[in-house]
DNA sequence: TAATAATCGAGACGGTACGTCCGGTCTTAAA
DNA sequence: TTTAAGACCGGACGTACCGTCTCGATTATTA
């Protein structure tokens, strides 16, 4: 019972074109943003025929998610001590990659683009989104551990919350970076971090 | 003898122009999206041609802006007698607008494009965002005068906060919204006020 | 009453333009040759765009139909004295258009394209085929007033008997020059003159 | 043990291929013509790699000449008791094959990219023109063997009248299927043979 | 009331990119 | 070494929009 093709017929596709198109799509994107970023100079730049390119991404924003979904595959969440210092950790690596300009210029329109399209929505949800929600999980069971948050009863409850989490902390990053043009620095995020956990009625600790 | 307008010769523009053309963009963003949108086709729904479209706007970017502009200018806060009951209903007045395909498709795609033109991105933030940072404003003040929250004491620091309050509302809303794609209902509302109110670590009353 | 158009709208089209175009197609023939032809050429050594090229013909054919259908005009019936004379001035002038290479490259190519697309082998028919065949008349009634040949009686017979001594100059001529690519001169004009004016059992004089 | 062909190593080449290609190259004609005739289709017509193809053929031209020389293949030239006859006998089986779409389609095509490509008309020449002039040798023998025609005196002249005679039969049925798009029927081809033997200026017998 | 001047709809213009198709070559595994 | 299969690079296709321009026709203000 073999899982994998039997025997593939015909020259194998080459893997270094596909590293090489993701790569050249980064550099496009740094060099001429998203939307004058053109599917022939991409394969250009790449040293790569167009057909190469159609034949694996049916179009330009099938190809930016691909490309900009690997930036976001360096976020770590290391342990720095407390719920507070890890929050601020995963928010400046994110505010930090959202301030290279192949994230700025891709992400938010392939947002944009999958308003209208189910197809790549589902695409970014599985490649961005969804990858990168570990995170909240791991940050609040180590929490958990900490004492620092009560354990968890109803687990769908519990999925709520981190969804719920997830679109506060990156919607505000993404809010500050691309919509209000202001820096995520190190007083914003502690600014942030004290309201994400005491509140806006809550009192913060001095 | 006139001080301002220094009398301008020829043929005024027609009024009716730019609001049939404002009309169209909205209607052509429903019906076909950002991206395949096209100035042509906006000048023909709105009965004009495309000389006249480019003489009152620059480009595709510029009128989408004015156009998706109009549609936040709905947004008001009536006093709901607690700062919570605030919160809740302004964010369902602006989950209501991101709901329209006319916003939805446009808003995202022109900050997309705005992380690489600053004009635009001054342009957002003059006809977008600066004017429903009131509310945020707005709803402070009441807040303190029912004596929710505590009196400012630094200005300075009280834009600050402003601004962050801004930017998690509205992220936050426009993340479950556009990149989530889940829908913000009642429940997920009144788990955000508390978030927002009492924090994670804040004990929310029953 | 007016017979033309009533007041056309827009911008009317440069005459120039189509001139220029069909300069071009000339002169790109002469240089690359009918099968490596390109309309992207042609434009750009109009200097002129693809759309303004394809606005007036709809493809590679027709293109050079009306390109290489003006060489034709060129051709004359100057009065030599006699039906030999004349019938050996005209071969002459139609074999020296024949070897010119726009003549050359083009007008077989249109001929086989023109076997499966009817509309095409129309336009041939009304640009090159009927517009020459006037000669074989002209020649024939200047014979007949000289008394070299006899008057006609049927109409119908005249007509058919013109097509057929079109077939045979038109098309020995062509077949002489680009299938078995020998030369049309003097003395092969001399001998096709002999053989049309008096058969192959005839005597003809000395 | 053989002496020649060096006893070439490997897998030898399939005859059957060649075959099967060449009958596809004829079907493809048939149905879409020269100019939309693709390798890549005459390939999967044939159930053959576009491999096996190339190896064989250098390219579109070479092959549609050899798929077409087979067509001619078929003249003969059957002694039907008189000049006049055989020449209205092996006119109308010329204009027989030209009727076929598959050689309308090819022979022009071919003999229009031959202007530009001197190996392609000798490859014409060899296959196809040469080959067929040998009818026109074997009428006039026979039809001087009858007393209808002079020996030959000169044999440098004899051939030159060969060659012509050549070009006007097979110029005129040519120009009068392909170029004047009217059929060579028997009427036709009796007033044709009126014409190549008695000339304008001579004396048809009634 | 006439001249002036900027507007209007219409549509052609020079460009750029699209996504597809085909030509001819190369790289596999199998025969 | 040939075969079928199919990926590869390159280049032209015909189309769609871009943003500009040139028309004749309107519609105001100014003289």
């Amino acid at each position: 019972m073999h899982s994998r093709s039997p025997a593939r017929l015909g020259r194998p596709r080459s893997t270094a074109a596909a590293t090489a198109i993701l790569a050249a799509t980064r550099e496009a994107l740094v060099e001429v943003g998203w939307s004058k970023l053109t599917l022939g100079d991409v394969a250009t730049r790449a040293g790569v025929a167009k057909t190469t390119l159609y034949r694996r991404w049916s179009g330009k924003n099938e190809l930016v998610v691909d490309a900009v979904a690997e930036l976001f595959d360096e976020l770590e969440l290391p342990d720095r001590g407390s719920l507070a210092a890890d929050i601020e950790g995963v928010v400046l690596q994110f505010a930090a990659i959202l301030d290279r300009p192949e994230a700025r210029s891709g992400l938010m329109a392939v947002v944009a683009e999958s308003t209208r399209d189910d197809a790549l929505r589902e695409r970014i949800r599985e490649s961005i989104v969804e990858r990168q929600k570990r995170l909240v999980v791991q940050g609040r069971s180590r929490a958990q551990k900490r004492g620092e948050l009560p354990a968890e009863t109803d687990p769908g409850e519990a999925a709520r919350t981190a969804d719920l989490i997830f679109d506060v902390v990156a919607g505000a990053v993404v809010h500050r970076t691309l919509v209000s043009a202001e820096p995520v620095d190190a007083e914003w995020v502690r600014s942030f971090a004290g309201l994400l956990l005491y509140g806006l009625a809550g009192d913060a600790p001095v």
